[in-house]
DNA sequence: GGAACTCGCCAC
DNA sequence: AAACGTGGCGAGTTCC
């Protein structure tokens, strides 16, 4: 049944994957350039108007009173200092080394400096021009980018990729995910897919501990571990994943369940599903928060179950996560408790991918290490079985990057079906063919952008 | 003038 | 008792 892997299967699969990785480099990303130059000037202008909007604020004028010919509007430790020092403003957060926070979420607490408002829309406006856009044009040869993908710098075993980084191209934020991505082209008359291992680390999270539970979820596809988890934080038993349950259940998704499996605990979870649904610190009142599917908002919902407040919010989710683990993933929990135990014991860990992990770790460490590793795994060796194929059968289309779970081709239109038809094969029947230790399904999403067209 | 640091922010 | 895992990178700043 383990029949796990070996250092030198370990080794193995570094050296393949890093042949595999070099003939993607190799290949490149193709580059809008003349795109590129276009929206970095339009960029340009946005934050120059945006910087003679600040410069005419009540803001500056205390700002460069206290800097004078040494006044920089991108300086933050300035505007730390402008806010919290120079205007008496009671920083609603402050860094890990005690400084009022700058960052977005602690400038939008801040009412009545509505300079404050342009200087993030120039940050943001900045970070697309200048980590995306420049660094394309920046790393570009004859209008292909050749980002590196390491296996030699992180600490799980997992990948890295930099010169540009092709693993951190926005994609939440929906105007920053269409100007960068704009400009990434599959050659002409190609196209881009992205076939991605859907909730990977949750499967190879349950071939280690083997929860019963989590494991009926991975294997009925009617059931969503998200929705139930959605159900009881919001007291809403009935609740449907389409229209307004919909933002309900990423709340639960992103502000609990992600965070929980990463080792994060309820207060900071409480705060991070209040951040979604819109609702506010201290005593709630009607009207507050995202529409309820119960009608009204979800202030209305929780007052009228009883739940008044933030304080007492905090407290409910605390509960849930004593049934998170107590009951609902119990399995799971003693797992977590001897895999730490064997650690302290040995001083290392092992992966089933024949990858050991050793030195000093922390719990959350310890626990998440042999997931994310392995998980990556996963995705390695799909990625080099479909190098050798695409090379044996003399493809057309390409293998060009990684984003840790999924694979990114520049695909020969005539040889869509075949290849999404052969990817799905590798990644659903190949890899748990070979690695018995894949006690679940695995099951991947393919999408697809047309010839020519945006990888967006 | 470069190394090392902090902070903020993008991805999984 | 503790308390979010893994990266890269740009800008500002400080130190040598």
């Amino acid at each position: 049944m383990k029949s796990t892997a070996t250092t030198m299967d370990a080794y193995q699969l570094l050296h393949k994957g890093a042949l595999a990785l070099a003939r993607a480099e190799r290949q490149g990303i193709r580059i809008d350039m003349e795109y590129c130059e276009k929206k970095k000037a339009h960029l340009t202008r946005k934050i120059e108007y945006l910087t003679k909007k600040v410069e005419a604020s009540p803001l500056y004028s205390a700002w460069s009173g206290l800097y004078h010919n040494k006044t920089n509007i991108d300086s933050n430790p300035q505007l730390s200092r402008v806010l919290y020092k120079s205007m008496g403003i009671t920083p609603p957060k402050v860094t890990g080394n005690g400084e009022g926070s700058t960052d977005e979420d602690t400038l939008g607490k801040i009412e009545g400096v509505p300079a404050l408002e342009w200087i993030l829309e120039m940050r943001k406006l900045r970070k697309i021009r200048d980590t995306y856009l420049e660094a394309f044009i920046r790393e570009q040869h004859d209008g292909y980018i050749h980002p590196f993908f390491n296996l030699h710098t992180v600490r799980t075993y997992r990948s890295s990729s930099d010169r540009p980084n092709f693993q951190n191209i926005p994609k939440r934020d929906k105007e920053a995910k269409r100007i960068t991505r704009r400009a990434l082209l599959p050659r002409p008359g190609h196209m881009l897919i992205e076939a991605d291992y859907s909730g990977i680390e949750v499967s190879i999270s349950a071939c280690y501990h083997k929860d019963p539970v989590m494991i009926k979820y991975i294997n009925d596809p009617s059931s969503d571990m998200h929705l139930d988890m959605a159900r009881q934080i919001y007291l809403m038993p009935d609740l449907l994943k389409e229209g307004p349950g919909k933002l309900l259940r990423q709340s639960a998704k992103n502000g609990f369940v992600f965070p929980q499996f990463y080792g994060d605990y309820y207060a900071n979870n409480a705060a991070g599903i209040c951040e979604w649904a819109k609702l506010p610190s201290g005593r709630w009142r009607p009207g507050q928060g995202v529409a309820s599917p119960t009608g009204g908002t979800v202030s209305d919902h929780f007052i009228s179950k009883g739940i008044t407040s933030y304080d007492q919010f905090v407290e409910h989710i605390k509960a849930i996560e004593a049934d998170f683990w107590g009951r609902r993933f119990q399995v799971y929990s003693k797992w977590k408790e001897s895999w730490v135990a064997q650690y302290q014991k040995r001083g290392y860990l092992d992966m089933y991918t024949g990858f050991r992990c050793s030195g000093i770790m922390k719990k959350n460490e310890v626990v998440n290490y042999p997931i994310q590793g392995s998980a990556f795994h996963c995705l390695l060796w799909s990625f080099i079985r479909l190098d050798e194929i695409m090379r044996k059968e003399n493809w057309d289309t390409r293998l060009i990057g990684q984003i840790h779970d999924s694979i990114i081709m520049d695909v020969n239109p005539d040889e869509l079906d075949y290849v999404k038809q052969v990817t799905t094969r590798v990644a659903t029947e190949e890899l748990p063919a070979a690695w018995k230790w894949i006690n679940v399904p695995l099951s991947i999403d393919i999408d697809e952008y047309g010839v020519d067209q945006p990888w967006i």
